[in-house]
DNA sequence: TCATAACTGTTAGTTGTCTAACTGTCAACA
DNA sequence: TGTTGACAGTTAGACAACTAACAGTTATGA
C-alpha cells in the first residue's frame, strides 16, 4: 500500500540525518556543547586568519543570521570565542577562537571522526567512493 | 588543511538533511503545517485501522514520547486528528485522522513527491538503485 | 552628493524538540 | 494475591532554530 506516492529517499535522508545528529551530539556532550557548536568552533579555528564573519557561518551551516547571533553570544559568554569589530567595516564582526576553545578542538575532531567512521564502516572502499560522488551530486542541485 | 580529520559524510548528511527539511516544510506551508506534521498525519491515516498508538509514532519518526504528545495535542486542537482511549488498555490512546486531515493527505503526498523527485532527478536509474542500497545499508547499522 | 538600497547583525517572540520527573494502568511472579 | 516493575502518556522547563521587525553602516547611481 501507498506504493504510488512513497518517498523513500526523503525519509531515509531525514532519518539518517536525525540519527547522526543524535550520535554526534552524544559524542561531545562531555564538553558541555552540542555537535553544531563543536563544528562551528572547529570551522572558526580553521578560518580565523581569513577575516571570518557571522554571515560566513550562516552560509556554511545553512542557518539564519539570527541563529548564529544567538549561538555565538552563548559561545562568547562561555569563553570559547571572541568577536571583534574590524576597523574597515563596522557592520561586521570577525570571530576568533579563545584558548579555552582551542584546547577542545582535537577532542571534537576525534569524536566526530568516530561518528564519521561508523557511517561508512559497513561499506567497501568502492561503495564509499560511489556514495561520496552521489551525495555531492545531490547536494549541488538541491 | 584539516585533511587528517575531516568528516565529509557526516557533514553532507547533515547539510542534505537540513536542506530537505526546509524544502519539505516549504512545500506544505500553505496548509499551515510543517513536513513532520504532514508525514505524521499521512502515517496515521495509512495505519489507523491497525490500533496505532503514540508510541508507534515515536518509534517510526525517531522522536521522544513527549514530543509526540506535544505534536498530537496541537494536531488534535486544530481538528486534524482525534485520540481515543481503547477499551482494552487505558494506558494507550488510539489515533485517527479526522475528515479535515483526510482532505489534505493527497496534497501532502503530491508535495512530498515533488521534493522526492528533486532529490534524485540528477541521478540515472542505476545510480538511484545504488544510492538506495547504500542508504538502507547505512541506516540499518547506525 | 545625497537619497536610497543593500548589507550585517540584533532583538522579541514563536515553535518544536529534548530531559527529568510524574501519574495512572497493566503484567509478572514470589 | 499483592507488590513491584514495566509501560504509555503528560507536564514543566530548557534550548536551539525560526521569522519579522529593526538599527546602524556601507555601497550605489540619478
Amino acid at each position: 500500500m501507498q506504493s504510488r506516492k512513497d518517498t523513500p529517499y526523503l525519509d531515509l535522508f531525514q532519518i539518517i540525518g536525525l540519527k547522526l545528529k543524535k550520535r554526534a551530539d552524544e559524542s561531545i556532550k562531555e564538553f558541555g556543547l552540542n555537535a553544531q557548536q563543536g563544528k562551528v568552533i572547529d570551522y572558526i579555528y580553521q578560518n580565523q586568519d581569513n577575516q571570518i564573519i557571522q554571515k560566513d557561518l550562516a552560509d556554511r551551516f545553512h542557518l539564519r543570521g539570527a541563529s548564529i547571533t544567538s549561538m555565538l553570544q552563548g559561545l562568547e559568554q562561555k569563553g570559547f570565542i571572541e568577536r571583534k569589530i574590524p576597523a574597515n567595516n563596522e557592520r561586521q564582526k570577525n570571530i576568533y577562537v579563545m584558548p579555552k576553545g582551542i584546547e577542545l578542538i582535537n577532542d571534537f575532531q576525534d569524536s566526530f571522526q568516530k561518528v564519521e567512521e561508523e557511517i561508512v564502516q559497513v561499506l567497501t572502499n568502492e561503495e564509499k567512493q560511489v556514495l561520496m560522488k552521489l551525495l555531492l551530486k545531490i547536494n549541488e542541485r538541491i
